[in-house]
DNA sequence: GCCAACGTTGGC
DNA sequence: GCCAACGTTGGC
């Protein structure tokens, strides 16, 4: 199994919606390194760290889980739909999303925790001008920012 | 609100 | 295929 960290911005989509929701599509992404990974690397049942932006502080605020690995995301030929792109279709889809749900909250651990934590040094989250929405995640990194947040390891099979 | 970082676009 | 211009992300 591997662990991912998504980002939304706590004022798009926060962790109380998702869980209010009990899952979502994560449509919208449009950047093909993210696109890559949810197209082609996230498993069923992998971790998720569902990470707050664009808020003050940045912080991680669940855990989630990947529900159905990568199909094609229809809200990009959605007219409707802000998302939408004229390069893709139904039968050639150019973007793909999954679904997730929520698994566990934790105690918010900031940005500024995580970059104090020297475990933690080499994580793509801490690079500077690191930007990518969905990255993936060692699985002992993942097992410290749990710890950091609250939540055992072993209590998600970890 | 600023701006650094970085991805994408499009002219050549 | 290069690269300047532009748009977006996201911390600060």
């Amino acid at each position: 199994m591997a662990c991912w960290l998504m980002k939304s911005e706590l004022d798009v989509y926060p962790w109380g919606q998702l869980v209010e929701d009990g899952g979502t599509h994560w449509d919208g992404v449009r950047n093909y390194q993210a696109r890559n990974f949810m197209r082609d690397s996230m498993k069923l049942g992998d971790l998720i760290l569902y990470y707050h932006s664009n808020c003050k502080p940045p912080h991680v605020a669940g855990v989630a889980k990947v529900v159905k690995e990568g199909y094609p995301d229809h809200t990009s030929w959605d007219p409707d739909s802000k998302y939408m792109d004229p390069k893709s279709n139904p039968e050639s889809p150019r973007w793909f999303m999954v679904d997730i749900s929520p698994v566990k909250e934790m105690e918010p651990v900031s940005l500024d925790d995580l970059r104090k934590n020297v475990s933690l040094e080499g994580m793509p989250l801490l690079a500077r001008g690191q930007r990518l929405s969905v990255q993936p995640v060692e699985d002992e990194h993942f097992r410290i920012i749990c710890q950091m947040g609250g939540v055992t390891p072993t209590s998600l099979g970890l």
